[in-house]
RNA sequence: GCAAGGGUGGUCGAGUGGUUAAUGGCACCGGGCUGUAAACCCGGCAGACGGAAGUCUUACAUAGGUUCAAAUCCUAUCCCUUGCA
């Protein structure tokens, strides 16, 4: 069976020109994408989402298909790449998988262990409970139902705390004993070649704040006053993506505009960063030191792919 | 020119004679991540050597001085801000 290369690497690293290019390359491959935002449809000018233009004809997935009101989680993007994986292969083409989530790609090569969906209304009440009383009160319930995972846990990681304490209450099982209970890799995911877009960081820097500024330059602020007005909410997955959860605080009347665009280009530096930090763990990645628009990178990634 | 206040590490900003290589925030660097992941969290951060305990060097505008001891007190110089001219 045939590899599915994946692109990885940090947020505007040129990783849709050269996933394009090696789709291009390859001459019948589909794109699948692997961004936790660029799912969503409504939030359009700070996602970087690929152009019509920029596609340049090259079939793409998982792009603007889940409206920006819902709380889309990777298990669910991992079931619908899987599916698409499925669905190029079987009309005989090839499946590239681009993007920036590598929580995403993860979840799809190693799936995460039998669980129920979200229940939005027990975590509604759980972030209520830790505004009022704090992340380390959540912790000490933790400890309480499920000693093992607290202890695992740093008090202050209330988003982790949460997620085990909703499995409790959800399932009546403790987290640290059906998490590695892991659900078997699916056929495809020992197929999977992942490539990583490395840049020198000061450029990576430089062209992320140039990026942002063209953000705000495009109506980035005007896109989010009309969200807002058409009743989506400030706290959706979608509105906490980089740039509008800042022009947000700014609508909100809690920052300047001066200060929305630095942080914003700050949220977006330090988010490469990590990234960087993921990938870096993620065993058999092949590393390409530059940015995906680079002739040269293209053509070592060509190589590497043939 | 006079008066008042001030110049601290990449930056903002504490410290006002002795546990001070100097609180804290930010930048920046490194790390973690099992259904929120563009989320959430942890660590480092003067330099050199060391695995570490630690050792050494250079530091609070500049140059001197007082003192057992100075970022902190004194003198001079330079620069900045504000008020009066």
């Amino acid at each position: 069976m045939n590899s599915i290369n994946s692109i990885v690497g940090p947020t505007a690293s040129g990783k849709t020109e050269i996933g394009v290019a090696l789709a291009l390359h390859l001459g019948n491959a589909e794109i699948i994408n692997c961004d936790s935002v660029q799912i969503y449809t409504g939030i359009q000018i700070a996602t970087a989402k690929p152009s019509t233009e920029e596609m340049r004809g090259v079939p793409h997935h998982l792009i603007d298909y889940v409206a920006p009101e819902i709380n889309y989680t990777a298990a669910d993007w991992a079931k619908d790449a899987a599916e698409k994986i499925g669905e190029i292969e079987k009309r005989g083409n090839v499946p590239i998988l681009v993007g920036g989530t590598g929580f995403y790609l993860r979840a799809l090569c190693q799936p995460f262990f039998e669980s129920p969906k979200t229940d939005e209304k027990l975590r509604n009440k759980l972030t209520e409970l830790k505004e009022k009383k704090g992340a380390e009160h959540l912790h000490k319930i933790l400890q309480k139902i499920d000693k093992v995972s607290a202890d695992k846990l740093f008090p202050r990681d209330y988003v982790r705390v949460m997620r085990a304490l909703e499995v409790y209450f959800q399932t009546g099982n403790r987290l640290s004993e059906i998490q590695p209970k892991r659900e078997k890799p699916p056929e495809f995911a020992a197929r999977i070649k992942i490539f990583a877009l490395n840049p020198p960081r000061a450029f990576l820097y430089e062209g992320i704040n140039k990026r942002a500024e063209q953000h705000f330059a495009s109506g980035l602020v005007e896109e989010v006053k009309r969200l807002r007005e058409s009743g989506l909410r400030d706290d959706t997955n979608a509105l906490g993506a980089h740039g509008y959860r800042r022009v947000c605080e700014y609508l909100r009347g809690e920052r300047t505009l001066e200060s929305t665009i630095e942080q914003t280009k700050q949220d977006v530096r330090n988010y490469a960063k990590r990234q960087l930090s993921w990938f870096r763990r993620e065993v058999n990645v092949v590393w390409l030191e530059g940015f995906g628009d680079a002739k040269e990178i293209q053509d070592k990634l060509f190589e590497l792919c043939s």
